[in-house]
DNA sequence: CAGTGAGCGAGCTTCCGCTTGACTT
């Protein structure tokens, strides 16, 4: 009933708040709908890969999805024109492929592509229509059926060998296999005993400070051993203490870019405490709108899941605009500051910004529920503070002589505030130091020598983890929360505090594919496979011949595997408490158990699950599958 | 909650990445 006159013009995007927005900026003229993501994939429950015949994949409709389809192909029988929008990616292509091939209507379907939703790069792609890009299909179809292969490959192997349920893949298992390895680091880490040397200083102007030993005659001090420590204690605790020299320097500090999806995680589970889940959770709704009392529904971010750091010119002009106003002049930059989207990024949205940067968070106080307003804070804080100039530092350096020995004392001024004004970083606040001037005589309050250990690397946490494999181009934007639940509820790994620690079993199953399938379990070797997907959609290499060349190996490291039925209770990462030999997983009337491969000489079982911190953890508590049909 | 270590074979489990809802105890 609000108007007469119907939409002939079809538009399908992938998400439904997004088709919201768009149908908003072209008030009628075309219908919007959303697929929701993919709609077809490989099925469930057999290879659907025919590795026969050149690596045909089977593709079915995803349960769930029939009713999304029927939609659209009602839309578009409707329509004169079609345009598929999903994202400008890998896996947007093949969405709008798999589209295309339900809805049919080739002669009235256009591909259309935009990498922010705003009026503009909407209206330039409407008016640019192309077609769906095969050779950028393709390589989805590569990734998709490589994982298919090596997953549904791998998994049954464990199946066999240590129980049923278990998993592998081109991610998760890289994912598991940096958490155990770190924990061999830190069992094999032996800590090394230094020491340091301190002074407590006084010179003619308050505060005291101290300084730290750091040369003894030409030797620069790194650690001190005991002995050393002690003798040159006792020679420099008698000895006059002066200022050699004063240094001072300016030191800038840039902002960094806007969130990505990677970088929110890790700085809501530092600075907020919030799992990726939940940070997921929360700006799933910040994206979608939330409630604001007098207004309505807002949508108070852009899109969560991005790899980029790209700002939209309109977002640029009202976050310059904001700064100036609310901070002054000398806050702005005189250009708006460009950042740079890592290499490999597929860049298909913005960076994560307020969709609105007037809309501050002391506005939305109150207004909105905590926790989203706390994520909504960071967001629009580190956006802000993004585009505004570096802090300035002044640093200062006494290098102080006593005797043979120089110490050295820093102290920093903040001198400028620029983007801390808006986003505090750690470290922030050196201490100062006292205005005092070189060759001036200094009063020694108190001289220390402190014992100090090496200590291992840390465990990792949840985010530690989430920026190693970004950094390492492993996972997605929208995947990476999820990695951590896979090895957590496979019960591969365990979350102690905030650390990520593995199970035995998490362990044993690591080493089982380190020992097998070295190359396919390392961090090199996604980055080898995209590199081949990016000569596939440059039309440079054919996905079969691609995928051929990786399965005539894999599949012989496959045969390989499964004669050895891996000899386990030679490698087992586990070793036995009493005996020392290596501990391996058996079946027994109650269950699985933890058992010493010396049997029946030595006896020691210990319980799989979770010896450690006391989790709870249990095995099959959690069937959310919701399972029928084909 | 302690205790568990054979082999046979039915039928089950599983990947990564895109996206939001949704039931049957």
């Amino acid at each position: 009933m609000a108007s007469t006159k119907k939409p002939k013009k079809l538009i399908i995007v992938e998400s439904p708040t997004k088709a919201k927005t768009i149908s908003k900026y072209l008030k009628g003229e075309y219908e919007v709908k959303a697929s929701m993501g993919h709609i077809k994939d490989l099925p469930v429950n057999r290879m659907g890969v025919d590795i026969e015949h050149d690596f045909e994949p089977e593709y079915v409709v995803i349960k769930g999805k029939e009713k999304v389809i029927k939609e659209l192909k009602k839309a578009a029988d409707k329509a004169q024109e079609i345009y598929l929008a999903s994202d400008p990616d890998r896996e947007g292509e093949a969405i709008a492929w798999h589209i295309a091939q339900e809805i049919g209507k080739d002669d009235k379907v256009k591909r259309i592509i935009f990498h922010e939703i705003t009026e503009k790069a909407l209206k330039e792609a409407l008016e640019n229509p192309t077609d769906i890009d095969i050779k950028k299909v393709n390589a989805q179809q590569a990734r998709r059926i490589l994982d298919r292969l090596v997953g549904y490959s791998l998994s049954p192997l464990l199946w066999r060998r240590i129980d049923k349920g278990l998993s592998a893949g081109r991610v998760q298992s890289v994912a598991l296999k940096l958490i155990c390895e770190r924990e061999k680091e830190i069992e094999a880490f032996v800590p090394q005993e230094y020491w340091k040397i301190e002074a407590l200083l006084e010179g003619s102007a308050p505060p005291q400070f101290k300084a730290i030993l750091f040369k003894y005659g030409n030797q620069k001090i790194e650690k001190l051993s005991k002995e050393e420590a002690d003798k040159i204690y006792n020679e420099v605790k008698g000895s006059s203490f002066l200022i050699e020299k004063i240094e001072s320097k300016e030191r800038k500090k840039k902002p960094k870019p806007p969130f990505t999806t990677s970088t929110l995680q890790q700085e809501a589970f530092q600075k907020l405490g919030f799992s990726a889940q939940k940070t997921m959770f929360l700006a799933q709704q910040l994206y979608e709108g939330l409630e604001i009392p007098g207004e309505g529904p807002v949508g108070l971010i852009t899109y969560m899941r991005t790899d980029s750091v790209r700002v939209s010119e309109e977002a640029l002009k009202a976050v310059r605009t904001l700064i100036k106003e609310r901070f002054g002049k000398e806050y702005l930059p005189s250009k708006a500051v460009q950042y740079k989207t890592k290499e490999g990024a597929q860049d298909a949205h913005e960076a994560i910004r307020p969709t609105d940067v007037a809309r501050t968070p002391e506005s939305l106080r109150g207004k909105i529920p905590e926790d989203h307003w706390k994520l909504y804070q960071l967001i629009w804080q580190r956006f802000v503070a993004s585009q505004m100039k570096p802090a300035v530092y002044l640093t200062t350096t006494f290098h102080i002589r006593a005797d043979k020995a120089i110490f050295k004392a820093t102290g920093s001024v903040l001198k400028f505030p620029g983007f801390t004004a808006v986003y505090k970083d750690e470290e922030e606040e050196g201490k100062q130091l006292p205005p005092l001037k070189e060759q001036e005589e200094l009063k020694l309050i108190k001289l220390e020598k402190t014992q100090h250990f090496t200590s291992p690397p840390p465990r990792y946490t949840e985010a530690s983890l989430i920026k190693k494999l970004e950094e390492e181009g492993i996972g997605r934007p929208s995947t990476y929360a999820t990695i951590v639940s896979t090895i957590i509820d496979r019960g591969y790994v365990v979350r102690e505090k905030k650390a990520l620690v593995p199970t035995p079993l998490g362990r044993i199953v690591s080493e089982v594919l380190s020992r097998n399938f070295p190359k396919l379990i390392d961090t090199s070797f996604t980055a080898n496979m995209e590199e081949d997907l990016d000569r596939i959609a440059q039309g440079d290499r054919q996905w079969q011949e691609s995928i051929r060349e990786f399965y005539d190996v894999f599949s012989k490291e496959l045969d390989r595997a499964g004669k050895n039925l891996l000899k386990l209770e030679e490698f087992s990462p586990i070793k036995c408490p009493k005996c020392g030999k290596p501990m391996v997983i058996k079946k027994g009337r109650y269950g699985k158990f933890l058992a010493c491969s010396g049997y029946p000489a030595c006896k020691t079982v210990e319980s799989l699950v979770s010896k450690k911190g006391g989790n709870r953890s249990g095995r099959k508590n959690k069937n959310k599958r919701h399972q029928k049909n084909t």
